[in-house]
DNA sequence: TATTGTTATACTCTATAACTATA
DNA sequence: TATAGTTATAGAGTATAACAATA
């Protein structure tokens, strides 16, 4: 049997990609003062304006719950997120984008699409449009 | 200009998959006692069985220097790996696998194997090479 | 002076368990 | 009892700067 070679790792090859992109995106980020599983929080509640459970938050982030939760109180004590109850529940709590979390979002995102327009430029799209396919193909077999 | 979904980040895509992949082999690492990063190094060195210098080793295995130096200590003191001086240049030390190396990585191989081969017959693996493939072009036109 | 590698420091995330409040 | 979320804790890596030794 063959051993595959340390290049061929599937795991390697995907990390090494993430890092190559996200050279590209961490300046924009570091610029605004915010870490890159805080912009993913951030996006996830731009992309649900009417708000997330912060159980769902953390699945959609693939962070962890006692992360999100302080990461929460962070993006809250800069205004950026706020919290509300949930009707007839009240363990649960509704996160969701304050105007401030919106206008940073949008503060950050001109940078952050001509990054990933360079990389679209740089890569092709009809191969970032493959690539896209493959991996959330990937993720979806896995999954279980 | 059209928003890009929150699904459609390349970074996050590539996380989540790799997420998906790791799934299959955390498990083994743990069983073995070693970290993610450091079965990185381990896989690198055996993979170099020459050896290799402490700079190399950092970039191909997307670790920061100081990171290296810490589990090049922890590996070390588990006898897995030794440090061997280069003539002429008393700054420089070469890396190495021991036997011991060797062998705890041929006892986590197999099971790293199959769990790469279930991931191979999920996926395919003609899309398993397209996606290899995609990924090294990703990284190398990314790359300065 | 520049380079290789280690050490120091502050910050963040992971991962698990314990805990609180509610259902 | 089970669930949602927070808090506590231990461990590891990131990132930068400072440092020692050598070139």
């Amino acid at each position: 049997m063959t051993m595959r070679a340390f290049s061929r790792s599937l795991p390697m090859a995907l990390m090494r990609a993430r890092e190559s992109v996200m050279a590209e995106f961490r300046p924009i980020l570091a610029a605004h003062d915010i870490t890159e599983q805080q912009w993913r929080v951030l996006r996830a509640l731009v992309d649900a304006p009417g708000g997330v459970g912060i159980g769902d938050l953390a699945a959609s982030t693939v962070l962890m719950g006692p992360s999100v939760s302080r990461i929460l109180v962070a993006l809250e004590g800069r205004g950026l997120i706020r919290r509300s109850p949930v009707d007839h529940d009240g363990r649960r709590s509704i996160v969701a984008a304050t105007p401030a979390g919106f206008e940073l979002y949008e503060s950050i995102s001109p940078a952050s699409e001509d990054a990933y327009h360079r990389v679209e430029e740089r890569f092709g799209a009809a191969d970032l449009d493959q690539l896209h396919a493959l991996l959330d193909r990937l993720s979806t077999v896995l999954a279980d």
